[in-house]
RNA sequence: GGGCACGUAGAUCAGCGGAAGAUCGCUGCUUUCGCAAAGCAGAGGUCGGGGGUUCAAAUCCCCCCGUGUCCA
């Protein structure tokens, strides 16, 4: 619990505001007016729909730009938007909130912050309160959120509660001319990832419209630690504020303007709304490299493409979801002109997943039809547990099986809740569960270490002095080893005499792993030599990566992103969204591209520029391996073939590559495929044991190496045609003894029109009962088999006499022998045990037969094969 | 990442502890000038892979692979 003083700000003294106790909520807010009640939402109504405290109307983008500006000319910087897709982070799919591109590295202090202060409009996915779109009238899955940030180091203050506040009270109040009485700031709390601090909400007619987060503490169990970096993180609803300052009656029609009129010429107000919601998320979700699929974050893309496609159904003309989504693109491309460049790749990959409904659907059809029947055979109808049923395992939403079922029941109120209600006791995700040992915190007095690899990665040799060490760990003050970092496992070699096994990035310092304790101490002068081969190795796996993802861009389209990469001494492999296998075509046609681009020697130039600048000149695609923070990026170009914003090592020119060879292409999730491969001399290697193996395989086939395949197909077919041959002969002995044993009258018995044979024949399992059905294809024949193997007897009974039941035999005959086992009334066996009697169990099935056979009895059911399997 | 469903003949599926099936397709024969159609006969299966339980596993249990789907 704060302390209320933690909210006793200067400012509100300066303004003469007081504290008060919300008599709804309880809650204390500070206000100019005569609020007995904080204003916002369920406390106060809505009192800005039809007359705005708002000194004028604004339409998205104009409200986006007075936000931006006034905080611009307030000292902060501009940054521009993030992408929704929160590749850089490993808890969450999406950016849910502008400080989201700044975590971890940022808020940790890790990294310092792109600009400080900082102002951002960051589009945010919220999947959340997916019901309440279209329904709450402001909830949105893609909304932006407006902010100002800033952090504080010790050296270094900002501004902080006092300032931050005034600054919003400002921009309410003389920016926008809303009367300082309306306003309400209500004392709350923030708490996540550890860290907590006060916070404000900001009322204002019934709404919350601006929330301002102090992050100053960390919990250390019961107490409270002053954070060394305290952070001002704040949100405003870029789409609240449009709404309010229109003062319509939901916040859809300020929001989607003219779009929505002209959906809600077919569509009704609610389907209309979350239409065009879904629609907007979907854009900026496709631009950003999304793919739609059945997991991780392109199953929410899947999610929207489908709930849109029902509501679209209920059109009254014909309306399809890609026509919509190009309708809000051109809304949307304005302020994000990176939403308009791939408007066809984004129409094929809606395209494919639009059919993939189609199919799921047609799939789903026969079996809820059957099921349906079966159902029916039963006296029933299908009821509300089948519906979720079909939904969860089929994707069969209620409203379509309505319409391929006979009957179908009505859908219930709560059917998705209850749906959720299967997945409530799912194991949790531990999202937190970053895969990494924590490194010690070495006590490292020192700035950031001066890393040498990014404008030098030719350096395998180089003097430093040990600024910290403990165990194996030891810490440079300058240094050319590669850390692990961006997917590049890091350098091994030596410092000194001793080996160098790991190197890891812990904040600004880079950390060498030893073999052993560390023998070195701070202020020692070091020698440090790095493996050179396995570096240069790593380097050409490196850029090969970006010659691969960028000719993968431009062949397959802007759809496809990198979505993890590896870069190994041994190998490397990239994954990139891509909506369907890559065909052999394809393939050919990437390795000969990527090889061309070696062979064709592009210069790989590596250099830092300000964002703002490269993403001006290069967009939102340099963000391949995810978000990079920082003021300056460093930028990894190969011209006409990718750009990308990357820490990692590279080649200068792309023929230091040598080749790329793919070793692998497979498809490892929907919508993700995984391309492995190898090169330089890693790439001959390989090249040269599969060479090898394949000589080898064409030599013991006795053809030539490019004639393997057709050797292995007529050694295949050879081996087919001889297990035929074998299975035959089995056939035609086992005939020649079904023959002799019928024609034999020894083995005969005739009782009552029932024909009995029995015989000793040591046979297997599968033999016994192929003879069994040879001698039995006719009504009225009982076969009694007995073998003997390893000792062990079997019994095999076969029947086709309705009155003589083969399990019936076996059960008598088989405690003589101390046999388990048991059958149908087609068939039957029992085994027993090693040198129990087998032949008095013969006779004992035999007898029993005999009995069975001689007294007629008034059996219905026929049995034998031809019954079986008849229901 | 997790839950559920599915994986059996070329295709669609049934069978869910006791001798691997149906329909369509395929091959041959009959019929026809020929085709279609019909009738008859036939070929085609490591029942996704690997372990286990059992006298006996397509069937039950465990692991893996693949596909679909729902939920994070």
């Amino acid at each position: 619990m704060m302390d209320a003083s933690e909210y006793d700000l200067a400012f509100f003294h300066r303004e003469g505001m007081h504290r008060r106790a919300c008599a709804k909520c309880g809650r204390a807010f500070w206000t100019l007016g005569e609020h007995t009640v904080c204003q916002e939402a369920p406390c106060a109504p809505y009192g800005f729909v039809g007359h705005s405290p708002f000194r004028r109307t604004y339409q998205l983008d104009e409200m986006r730009e007075a936000f931006l500006s006034f905080f611009e000319r307030r000292g902060h910087t501009r940054l521009s938007r993030y992408p929704t897709v929160a590749r850089w982070r490993n808890d969450v799919f999406f950016t849910q909130a502008s400080i989201y591109d700044f975590q971890p590295w940022v808020t940790s202090g890790a990294i310092p912050p792109p600009a400080n202060p900082l102002t951002i409009s960051q589009p945010c996915l919220r999947f959340i309160d997916l019901e309440e779109v279209g329904r709450s009238g402001r909830h949105f899955t893609m909304f932006e959120m407006m902010a100002h940030h800033a952090f504080n180091r010790p050296d270094h203050e900002v501004y902080f509660k006092d300032r931050c506040t005034e600054l919003c009270h400002e921009l309410l109040t003389g920016e926008f001319g809303v009367d300082p009485a309306l306003i309400t700031y209500k004392e709350e709390e923030w708490e996540g990832g550890g860290n907590l601090g006060p916070s404000l909400s900001v009322g204002l007619q019934g709404l919350e419209v601006a929330t301002l987060v102090f992050m100053e503490y960390t919990r250390d169990g019961e107490r409270l630690r002053p954070m060394p970096l305290t952070v001002v993180d704040t949100g405003y609803g870029l789409e609240r504020y449009t709404w309010i300052s229109q003062g319509t009656k939901n916040a859809y029609e300020a929001v989607f303007g003219s779009t929505y009129d002209e959906l809600r010429r077919s569509l009704p107000p609610y389907e209309s709304a979350v239409v065009i919601d879904h629609a907007r998320a979907l854009s900026l979700m496709l631009t950003d490299g999304v793919v739609p699929s059945n997991a991780k974050e392109g199953y929410f893309a899947r999610l929207l493409i489908r709930r849109a496609i029902r509501l679209l159904a209920r059109s009254s003309e014909p309306l399809d979801l890609i026509g919509v989504i190009e309708r809000v693109s051109r809304d949307l491309v304005g302020h994000f002109p990176e939403v308009g460049q791939n408007r066809e790749d984004r129409d094929r990959v809606l395209q494919a997943e639009i059919e993939r409904f189609d199919e799921a659907i047609d799939r789903a059809r026969p079996v809820l039809r059957r099921q349906e029947e079966r159902l029916r055979s039963e006296g029933r109808t299908p009821g509300t547990e089948e519906l979720i049923e079909w939904y969860d395992s089929l994707g069969v939403p209620p409203d379509v099986a309505a319409g391929i079922l006979a009957h179908p029941p009505p859908v219930p109120e709560d059917f998705y809740s209850r749906v959720a209600d299967r997945h409530v006791n799912e194991t949790p995700t531990n999202d937190y569960a970053e895969r990494r040992d924590a490194l010690p915190e070495l006590p490292v007095q020192a700035p950031a270490t001066d890393v040498g690899y990014y404008m030098d990665p030719y350096t395998v040799s180089f003097e430093g002095h040990v600024v910290g060490s403990e165990g194996p760990w030891v810490v440079l003050d300058r240094t050319y080893f590669y850390p692990t970092s961006g997917g590049q496992v890091h350098d091994t070699g030596h410092l000194g005499d001793v080996p160098v096994v790991d190197v890891q990035r812990q904040g600004p310092w880079i950390y060498h792993r030893l073999d052993r304790p560390s023998p070195f101490r701070a202020g020692d002068r070091v020698h440090g030599r790095i493996d050179a081969a396995r570096r240069t190795q790593l380097m050409q796996h490196h850029t090969a990566t970006h010659i691969i993802n960028g000719t993968l861009r431009r062949l397959l389209g802007p759809h496809v992103w990198q979505a993890g990469a590896y870069k190994g001494p041994e190998f490397a492999r990239i994954d990139v969204t891509h909506y369907r296998p890559l065909s052999d075509g394809e393939l050919r046609s990437v390795a000969r591209r990527i090889n061309q681009v070696v062979r064709e020697n592009h210069p790989v130039r590596s250099y830092f520029e300000p964002r703002s600048e490269a993403e001006r000149r290069f967009g939102f695609s340099l963000y391949q391996g995810g978000a990079v923070p920082g003021k300056d990026l460093r930028i990894v170009e190969i011209d006409d073939v990718d750009v990308e914003a990357c820490g990692g090592t590279h080649c200068t020119h792309t023929s230091e590559v040598g080749a790329i060879d793919i070793l692998d292409v497979e498809r490892i999730q929907d919508g993700v495929i995984r391309l492995t491969y190898a090169s330089g001399e890693r790439a001959l290697e390989i090249r040269e044991q599969r060479d090898r193996a394949l000589r080898e395989v064409a030599r013991r086939l006795g053809v030539p190496p490019e004639k393997a395949p057709e050797g292995v197909d007529r050694l295949y077919e050879e081996m087919e045609s001889a297990r035929r041959a074998q299975r035959d002969r089995r056939k035609e002995d086992l005939g020649a003894v079904a023959s002799r044993l019928a024609s034999d009258a020894q083995n005969l018995d005739s009782v009552g029109g029932v024909t009995i044979v029995r015989a000793r024949v040591d046979l297997d399992r599968t033999e016994l009962a192929e003879l069994s059905r040879l001698l039995s294809r006719e009504p009225n024949r009982v076969v009694l088999l007995a073998a003997e193997r390893e000792g062990r007897g079997t019994l095999f009974v076969g029947s086709t006499a309705a009155r003589v039941p083969a399990n019936a035999l076996v059960d008598r005959a088989k405690a003589r022998f101390q046999g388990k086992g048991g059958g149908s009334a087609s068939a039957a066996t029992a085994v027993g045990e090693p040198g129990a009697p087998l032949a008095t169990a013969l006779e004992d099935a035999r007898a029993e037969a005999r009995r069975l056979a001689g007294s007629p009895t008034s059996e219905a059911e026929p049995t034998g094969p031809g019954s079986r399997g008849s229901h």
